[in-house]
DNA sequence: GCCGTTCTGGACGGTCGAGTCAAGAATGGG
DNA sequence: CCCATTCTTGACTCGACCGTCCAGAACGGC
């Protein structure tokens, strides 16, 4: 009963994203978009609305996929592999850093960085999507806790809300320019460092300083 | 014998660093810093060059100053006080974030973020920034551990990336949403997990997985 | 006080880029 | 087969912005 859309609105998004990330937000025009996607500007402002719209889809879009690969490494399984799963986890996104050679990093870095102070919608996924990624941690530490591979006497929010920043705070180094075989090890440091049980003196980590 | 600035160098700079810090690099426009200043675009021009040569100047700058910051809290002092100092240094980093209400973050993440991909000389001294920070605390890290206040079985170099990492990924997150109050509680975190001496067992943290 | 020199201010040019629009194309229903 | 509807395209508008330019102003030297 009408015309249908000649483009697959994934693939489209696909190719903003590329733009987006690469030149970020001020500095992608949509005359790129469109040549990049093969679209005509009218199509592109017809579904997605004007660039701000168009950015926040994307943005969206990559937040929820950072959280869901994060769940694919964090979420269920046996306490007994906990710590296994959180090894793996910051190994991974240490891993992403290091191999990223042309220095592209994060966009959800990115974009936080240039307009999470000016565009609320920004700043709010932004910070949903740090909240689910702390819990997934939270709870991953609490189950190696159960397990006996973290000192249960340590906060499980505030170990989680250290290897949170410690993950991010990847990408931020790895971005300015530390050797990528440092920020492997700065992974392995931190896991190395997260406190096991105490085998006489009872705990003490993590209260306070 | 020819007609003297009318303007303090310094002061100008400073004004521009609000304008680039508040809307980043492609989000300035040189009107706005213009008028910032009170200077008319000739002046500018005549003064600094283009965009690119100012904010190369004012991103410089601000590099110099973060790493003066670190300096003047890490920088020499008895090995028996090296601890407080990392201390001291780590926690001012997290308030600063903390503290920071309206989101703006550093100006050195930010434009490592939207450029640093694309321009070299900011990547490079993106980097340089990150070697000279890094080399700092791995020396007081060093002190902190002749004096026995760290596992002296520990690398100074890794704990040293850990330490950064941290401190970049505490305005990461700050910079995403993460509540001051956690933002405080991660840098006491890190402080607290880092490896004490061995009373009995020797040493193996920091050397592997 | 005149001159060369450097600074000042802001109008201007040229380009760029976001968003619009109108003419035409593809579809399914009647 | 015709029509209503939605999609497509890219030329167009119009505002924004970088960088220039020039007329004039503020100096020091002579």
């Amino acid at each position: 009963m009408a015309r249908p859309r000649s483009f697959d609105e994934r693939e489209v998004l696909e190719r903003a994203r590329e733009q987006f990330w690469a030149s970020g937000y001020a500095g992608t025009r949509m005359d790129d978009i469109a040549r990049a996607t093969g679209l005509g500007k009218g199509s592109l402002y017809g579904a997605f609305g004007d660039k701000g719209a168009l950015f926040q889809r994307v943005f969206g879009d990559w937040c929820a996929t950072v959280v869901e690969v994060a769940e694919r490494f964090l979420a269920g399984g046996p306490d007994a592999e906990a710590l296994d799963r959180i090894a793996a986890y910051v190994r991974l996104m240490a891993e992403n850093t290091a191999a990223d050679t042309e220095r592209r990093g994060c966009l959800m870095a990115k974009g936080t960085a240039e307009l999470a102070e000016q565009d609320p919608a920004v700043a709010a996924r932004a910070a949903t999507t740090m909240s689910a990624l702390l819990a997934l941690l939270r709870t991953e530490i609490a189950a190696a806790q159960r397990h006996g591979d973290i000192d249960p006497g340590a906060d499980p929010e505030r170990l989680a809300a250290l290897l949170l920043t410690v993950v991010r705070g990847i990408e931020a180094v790895g971005k300015a320019g530390l050797a990528p075989e440092t920020v492997r090890t700065v992974a392995d440091t931190a896991l190395a460092v997260l406190p096991r049980p105490a085998r006489r003196s009872p705990s003490s980590t993590g209260r306070d300083a």
